[in-house]
DNA sequence: CTACGCCCTCAAGCCACTTGAGGTTCAAGC
DNA sequence: GCTTGAACCTCAAGTGGCTTGAGGGCGTAG
């Protein structure tokens, strides 16, 4: 099959094919006149990519899996792929719910304080509030 | 002040100054000898740009908000400028639990159902599943 | 006058693509 | 056989918010 019709087996873009073949991700396929021609285990392949790049892991972590499925690794293997994630998942939902708490407290701080002040002077742009990254 | 010193005093690196300047967002001061030099009340502008990015503002949000700074406009523009923010932090908040739920329900699935298969057939391997952007 | 620290510019790298320019191949209809 | 149009090709640049590095200039203290 040609890349267009690969593309939306797997349901993904024509251009990031060619971007996964260029980095490496994806094997180079047999060419036909110049253009690429795909056999079966490529809808596979690219579906798995897919699946992970939908459940937020890098290009480099799904580098990972694919070497340990090419490998046929224990699926041990994989779940502990999937634990770290959760752990960076969960990481970055702590983040951003401290940084929702502070600029809640900012825009509440602005109506019960500010009272109609002029932007400068709003307490939401003040620096002398404790937070450090 | 030179650069250096700026940089300490409003808690930024020496090169995102640079880079600060180099998109506009900072305007560019006088220069001696080549080396630019500061009034303070770059510590003053450059001390907000920093308060925004740590309540992860854009750098285009953030030429808004210096913007209606200078203007002087009303606190509310501030203050709205901070709940649209907010709004699309709580987006991404749910988005990253959403993305939570999944990974943390096919680990479970993995440790129930897989017992020790190969990566290629371990659940959370599966594109079956319902994960669409 | 030398050594050192700070400064300068410009370019490239990060991530995961997307977009665009400019050209080639393929399949269908006449 | 010829034309048209879609799909394909490569290569380069853009996105965001910086960081890092190369290769050099300036200022000052000893």
């Amino acid at each position: 099959m040609r890349i267009g019709v690969l593309a939306k087996a797997a349901g993904v873009s024509v251009p990031t094919i060619r971007y996964y073949e260029s980095i490496g991700l994806l094997s180079a396929p047999a060419r036909q006149g110049g253009q690429r021609v795909y056999g079966s285990e490529y809808v596979k392949a690219l579906s798995l990519i897919r699946h992970c790049r939908d459940l937020d892991f890098s290009l480099d972590e799904i580098s990972d899996i694919l070497a340990s499925v090419q490998r046929r690794s224990p699926c041990s293997d994989t779940k502990s792929f999937a634990e770290q994630h959760l752990r960076s998942i969960r990481r970055k939902i702590a983040e951003l719910r401290s940084l929702e708490a502070t600029v809640a407290a900012l825009v509440s701080g602005c109506e019960t304080t500010c009272c109609g002040s002029a932007a400068p002077d709003c307490v939401i742009l003040q620096p002398s509030q404790a937070c450090c990254r």
